[in-house]
DNA sequence: CTACCTTACTTGTATATACAAGTACAAATA
DNA sequence: TATTTGTACTTGTATATACAAGTAAGGTAG
């Protein structure tokens, strides 16, 4: 299979984010202007423009007229979901994933009230569970179903430590842009309590996704539930 | 004050953007495409394409190269937070606002874990309470809190059915452009138990918020907790 | 009828260019 | 000293153009 080039603008975004998540450019410096980073690149201010369009619209810089581009401090999260501790920041410690169902193949019940497609339907479904633990304590439970069109070899990867965002993406050239969701407050069912180690009527946050992806008509979907008594969900909007 | 005039790829984007909300255009429908927008606005592609570049951020159309910009169904929302009834779909249900606190001026406490600067907290802050209700069941709860920069006459103002972003907009020549959030799901305190006429232990969705506007360092905030037992918070990420 | 190819149309990427408008700072002015 | 002006630099808007690449549909050869 041909790998498919990655447009200029993309390179220069990917590189910019990186310089900004590894602390190069910190909160509330300015990132070289427009002109320079064209002259750095070998690149015109149209692409340079495209690329800092997209950090914008990921919420890692600001700019403006006449002063340049900011850089903000915490990105907007496109599907993955950032966490902030109440008393600690995240970071020092230890995030853990441990694996509740493997990935195996279903037939479609439901789709967390998502529609889905016949094509879908009469492919089947690959089911998942994990338990996302900071610390050792557990804080994400999430449930994944994935349309089984085409994706050799899925139930047979490792979901460990790497994400299933990233495999997807290297494995299979399938990028998540965006989605749909619903957000709920729940009180914790005796599942939930089991997982999460917690009393009746503890609050819980219940998120229903329905991930769509650069291939066409093709969308998995997720629900998680996360106990947001030590951490909040952050991010930006 | 002169007023800014509005460009060209910003007023095509609000006109295509009415045009799918008020159902011209309907989801599943491809638009017109690229070069049929550039003849019929008399706009050059690069113009076209930012304008539908903006409908792809905000959820209104997927693009397909080769095939057109589809019409998608539900926007994702900035700002204000969309509502999807378990039951039956909102549009139908009556959405009424019921002030507790007017907007008063005082000093600054808190700012729900949000850093304040010293500029703005030495100039006050205006604070207000409101409960959003549907179908006279209330629904939101929220409070906010404004730095009194320069906003002359505005707790006279009346926010029983204009929304505080309108009123920004309108008056002040304040935009929302993004922010910040971290979202909890919390059991009602005795406030809270109060205002939603819920019993104790019953979930509810809190969100906390900073509002960065197009004013350079102008930022407001909000605390939103929200009733989620009958209708969801729905959104596109 | 089926499989392949061509063609016309679509969006994607990229360059080159021009002027408008906002910001910061130094120089000139009152 | 305090204020205004000018200037250089920044991002914002817009046009014109070219070619690449994906999609759908119709024609053609087998």
């Amino acid at each position: 299979m041909a790998v498919k080039e990655v447009p200029s603008y993309r390179r220069l975004y990917e590189k910019l984010r990186k310089l900004m998540e590894d602390g190069t450019y910190k909160r509330g410096d300015l990132l070289p202007s427009e002109n320079e980073l064209c002259a750095a690149h070998h690149l015109t201010r149209p692409t340079v423009r495209k690329a800092l369009d997209m950090l914008v619209n990921d919420g890692f810089i600001l700019r403006h007229q006449g002063l340049g581009s900011i850089v903000q401090g915490q990105p907007k999260g496109i599907g993955i979901l950032s966490l902030s501790g109440t008393t600690s920041a995240i970071g020092q410690d230890i995030l853990t994933t441990r694996i509740i169902v493997k990935p195996n193949i279903i037939s479609w019940e439901q789709a967390f009230g998502f529609e889905i497609n016949e094509n879908e339907k009469s492919m089947g479904c690959i089911y998942m569970e994990r338990l996302r633990l900071i610390n050792d304590r557990p804080v994400f439970y999430d449930i994944t179903m994935i349309p089984n069109l085409n994706l050799p070899r899925f139930t047979s990867r490792t979901f460990e430590n790497r994400s299933l965002f990233e495999i997807l993406r290297k494995h299979y050239q399938l990028e998540v842009k965006g989605g749909e969701q619903k957000i709920q407050a729940i009180t914790a069912d005796e599942r939930i309590q089991k997982h999460f180690e917690v009393r009746k009527n503890h609050p819980i946050l219940r998120i229903d996704r329905k991930m769509e992806t650069n291939r066409m008509g093709f969308s998995f979907f997720s629900q998680i539930y996360c106990n947001t008594s030590d951490y909040s969900l952050i991010g930006r909007f």
